[in-house]
DNA sequence: GTTTATTCCTGACCGC
DNA sequence: TGCGGTCAGGAATAAA
C-alpha cells in the first residue's frame, strides 16, 4: 500500500529514466482508472520531454515539456516497471510477480531516454484506485486534488507546536486525525500505526488533547511529531535500498516489504524492549489499528 | 466547518 | 476444487 515513503521511493527509482526522456508513444489499454483519463490523454502527451518528476503527499507530478504535467496516484495497488528496450514486452516472465499475463498493465510509455535507449514504462494497477490526470504545471499547486492538501511530514516544518496548532480543537480521535491528508499530507494507515507506537501514544486518544497548554501535552506533541518525522525518513531510507537491490532484478518500482513494529502485528508481544504487552486491533473509522494497550496511552 | 459512512475494485484468504 | 463471503485500503462524495 503505498503512502509517502512508497511513493517517494517510486520517484527515485522513475527518476533516472524519465528525465529528459521524449515520450514516443502512449498505450492506454483501457478508458479509464479509478477515473476517466483526460481527453486525448495520449496525444497530449506524446512528442512530449520530460523535464521531471517530482512528488506531493502521495501524488507523482511529471512535468512535461509545453507546461502542462501529469498528477500520478497509486492508489493501493498501483505500481511502475521499467523493460529496457523493446522487444522485452512479448516475454511473459516478466509478468510473474505483477499478476497473470500482465493483464492489469493499464498504461505504457514508450520512452526515448536522453542518451537515446528505448524503454518502456508500465503501469500495472489491479485494483485500478489509481489515477492519472493532466494539469497546468503553473496551476498544479491549485488544482482540487492538491489544493487542500496540508503539510509534508518530510523537512523542517513538522514539529511539535506546529502538530499543536494542527490538532486544537479536534473533537476526533489521534488515529483519525493523523489520517487526515488535509493536516499532515501522505500518512496512511501503516505509517499513522507505528507513529503513535514510537510516541507511546493511544490512537484512540482525543486529538486536540495534545494541544492543550501543559508541559505534559507539549511533549507529547513533540514526540508524535518526531515519531511521524523519524519512522517517514526511515521508510524511505529502507525503500531507497531495497531499490538498489530491486530494480536492477526486474524493473519493478511500487512495493517494498518494510518490518513493522504493530502494523498487521495482532497478538504478537509488544516490541518494546520495557514493555510485555501484545499487539491489539481495533477499528476505527473503518480501518483497522494496531496498538499496543499497554505502554501507549 | 467537522466528522463519519459509503463507494469504487480485485486478489487473497477463510470456512464449508 | 470450488463456491460464497469477508477483508484491505486512498480519497472523493454524500450525509449527518
Amino acid at each position: 500500500m503505498p503512502e509517502l515513503p512508497e511513493v517517494e521511493t517510486v520517484r527515485r527509482g522513475l527518476e533516472p529514466v524519465l528525465t529528459g526522456a521524449t515520450i514516443v508513444k502512449v498505450e492506454l489499454r483501457r478508458p479509464d482508472l479509478r477515473f476517466p483519463f483526460p481527453s486525448d490523454f495520449a496525444g497530449q502527451l506524446e512528442r512530449k520531454t520530460i523535464d521531471g518528476i517530482s512528488r506531493r503527499a502521495k501524488y507523482l507530478l511529471v512535468h512535461l515539456s509545453g507546461g502542462q504535467s501529469v498528477i500520478a496516484h497509486l492508489g493501493m495497488s498501483g505500481s511502475f516497471r521499467i523493460i529496457e528496450g523493446i522487444e522485452t514486452l512479448a516475454s511473459s516472465d516478466r509478468y510473474h510477480h505483477v499478476g497473470k499475463n500482465g493483464r492489469h498493465d493499464h498504461v505504457v510509455l514508450h520512452l526515448k531516454t536522453k542518451d537515446n535507449r528505448e524503454v518502456q514504462v508500465l503501469y500495472n494497477d489491479p485494483r485500478r484506485f489509481g489515477f492519472m490526470l493532466l494539469c497546468a504545471t503553473a496551476e498544479i499547486a491549485n488544482h482540487p486534488m492538491l489544493a487542500s492538501l496540508g503539510i509534508e511530514p518530510t523537512g523542517n516544518t513538522l514539529y511539535g507546536l506546529s502538530l499543536a496548532q494542527l490538532l486544537a480543537g479536534r473533537k476526533t480521535s489521534l488515529k483519525a486525525a493523523l489520517m487526515d491528508q488535509k493536516l499532515i499530507a501522505g500518512l496512511g494507515n501503516i505509517y499513522v500505526c507505528e507513529a503513535l507506537w514510537r510516541a507511546g501514544l493511544s490512537p484512540r486518544r482525543i486529538a486536540s488533547s495534545l494541544a492543550r497548554n501543559s508541559a505534559t501535552a507539549r511533549n507529547r506533541s513533540t514526540d508524535l511529531a518526531t515519531a511521524v518525522r523519524t519512522v517517514i525518513a526511515e521508510a524511505i531510507e529502507a525503500g531507497g535500498s531495497t531499490l538498489r537491490d530491486h530494480r536492477l532484478a526486474d524493473g519493478s518500482l511500487g512495493y517494498f516489504q518494510h518490518h513493522f513494529s504493530v502494523y498487521d502485528r495482532e497478538g504478537h508481544p509488544c516490541p518494546r524492549p520495557d514493555c510485555d504487552g501484545t499487539i491489539r486491533r481495533l477499528v476505527q473509522n473503518g480501518r483497522s489499528t494496531f496498538y499496543c494497550p499497554r505502554c501507549q496511552h
